[in-house]
DNA sequence: ATAAATTGTGCAATCGATTACACAAAATTA
DNA sequence: TAATTTTGTGTAATCGATTGCACAATTTAT
């Protein structure tokens, strides 16, 4: 009995009563009286017995861990919402379980079915740039598994979602930016097919749109919106000779590439060019000037995921309306974007 | 045998053979002939059997799931020791279970106890801030299961860690900046008792010793070392009319407070005052000038300590030495302390 | 050609907790 | 007081895979 080796049956036994009552006292099964139940919380104490959540999990069927699937952990965003779920699942006595796809499709198909196989009560995703198509996550809805997408999301699939509100994000600081004097604001985009860069391509057309400022293609500059990204659209940009009063990146690397090349080429922040991204990275708030830009509000929506998912957990699957959430993102206006 | 429920014995069944020929057919016996194999393993993807390891967990006792606790887990320096952990346990076929103490005693205690009933193979950790017992990872030592700690770690305990050389991290920069031609060079660090601001410290004051510079207790800053504590000591220091010619900070945060008060203050940096950091925050190279740092090898951090963690579980606690692994920082030499 | 070793499978127990079903004892109702 | 309901536990099957032991059929060794 040493080596805190302690079950059921070895509590069941010193009480001279039967591991099911055990078991049953430990859950506080209504049909066990109140004196056995102490009996065996004592016991238990005394024995220094572990509930093995295995045994449970394979018997119940309830493994009480999440399988959360993100592109990559160590990027702000991620970890955070990560760690907004993680706060949720921890006060429900659910474990949490990450796996990155490094932004790869094959790995996210990996990675998914191991989730499975390790028996997650559900997953809660955030799908891969290069992932098109969706049959493993098809999958996971078809066994009928609770699956809650998050800001990478589709809508390819019947599933409940939570996102921040891209087009209103963008449509903030374009808005800004217009109300600031700006005319020629070139935009930052990805030619991917991801929902987040459409939408606010979207809201930084319509904000234009809606200030009478006509939409100009030669604007535009389409990549992969990292850093080095960012430098050459900007170079581009003042390469072709084209004219323009404020950058707006749909990412803060992005905006970061474009403030170094400004810089060096003689351009004034915010005077002759203002500049705006889009994440609310933290080093977004030490660079020089300080760079406007939209918060996604990550922990936030990690709480927000997490009990969108936990409501599906409670509701088994009936109730089949999938949920689609929107926080508000918060435009936080910096002096990239304020003339003195 | 619809609903993805295939087991080995619906397996076993359609090819009149037992349950256990299968089981040993799928994990590669050498006593089952090639042929059954091949049967196995083509009725298997037929069926679109997926491995119950919560079944395959309990009876063999390894749940192939790694239980990591970081003090939180959107912090990049631990996010991306995560992600190292991370690559190396999948490749392995292991999960990683991240649990944040939020450098809390408590929460700490709890967790490591949520991921012991959770039934995990091992432990990996980083110590809480508040932290100064350590019966909790002591219990975790004394049942055999496989603990290692890494960074913020501790000598009240037998057991093995992965560190960076702090001391060296500190050396190198304080040794760059006398190269430089600083000779009273400022130094922030914190009052408590981790090893990590010891060992910084003692750098600073070996490289100084090396270079003939007696040490001026007037030139070291206590606090918390987060940005706003960065802002104070430099205050402190300038209010106080000390003069100086660098500030070597052992937290990134507060060499970015402490470059906010030199900029409004209206010092140069690097030609009146150079500026150092550690840690190698993103931030760092986005600031202007960027900020020379010590790199904490975050990811390569993490790889070591998987290994150093699957070699135990490899080993089976036998050879009981603990290792300590002590990583070589990288001096990241930038714009805060080079002088055109 | 006989003994010994190897090969390929099956049998059945086991991991630890849960739970449908059963049943005696006690409490309540008629 | 007989009939019914409630209370408190026990019995035994079950979740799905693993594994020690056994054994027949082959192969190798002597």
């Amino acid at each position: 009995m040493k080596k805190g080796k302690a079950t059921i049956h070895d509590i069941a036994e010193k009480l001279n009563i039967t591991a099911s009552t055990v078991s049953r006292a430990l859950n506080d099964n209504p049909r066990i009286s109140e004196n056995t139940k102490k009996l065996v919380i004592k016991m238990a104490k005394q024995l220094n017995y572990q509930p093995n959540h295995i045994a449970s999990a394979l018997r119940s069927g309830k493994s009480k861990l999440i399988g959360v699937v993100v592109p990559t952990a160590n990027r702000n965003f991620f970890s955070s919402v990560v760690r907004g779920i993680e706060e949720v699942a921890n006060n429900l006595d659910y474990k949490v379980i990450i796996s990155q796809s490094y932004d790869g499709y094959k790995k996210e198909v990996d990675t998914v079915e191991a989730l499975l196989n390790a028996r997650v009560d559900g997953i809660i995703a955030s799908i891969a740039k290069n992932t098109e198509n969706f049959d493993h996550f098809q999958k996971v809805l078809d066994k009928g598994i609770p699956l809650v997408l998050f800001d990478r999301i589709t809508n390819e699939l019947e599933v409940s979602q939570v996102v921040i509100d891209d087009y209103l994000g963008a449509y903030q600081v374009v808005d800004h930016l217009i109300k600031g004097g700006c005319k020629k604001i070139v935009h930052f985009t990805s030619p991917k097919k991801i929902n987040i860069y459409k939408d606010r391509m979207r809201g930084y057309e319509d904000a234009l749109k809606d200030h009478g400022i006509s939409f100009d293609p030669e604007l535009i500059e389409e990549s992969n919106m990292q850093l080095e990204d960012g430098r050459n659209c900007m170079e581009n940009i003042i390469q072709k000779g084209i004219s323009f009063d404020a950058v707006f990146s749909s990412s803060d690397y992005a905006a970061m590439g474009a403030m170094q090349v400004l810089k060096e080429k003689g351009f004034t922040i915010p005077e002759q060019v203002m500049l705006a991204g889009f994440g609310n990275e933290p080093f977004t708030s030490f660079t020089d000037p300080p760079i406007t830009t939209v918060d996604q509000k990550s922990i936030p929506m990690g709480h927000v995921t997490a009990e969108t998912f936990f409501a599906l957990i409670k509701n088994g699957k009936k109730d089949g309306v999938p949920q689609k959430t929107v926080l508000k993102p918060e435009l936080i206006v910096r002096k990239s974007t304020q003339k003195k």
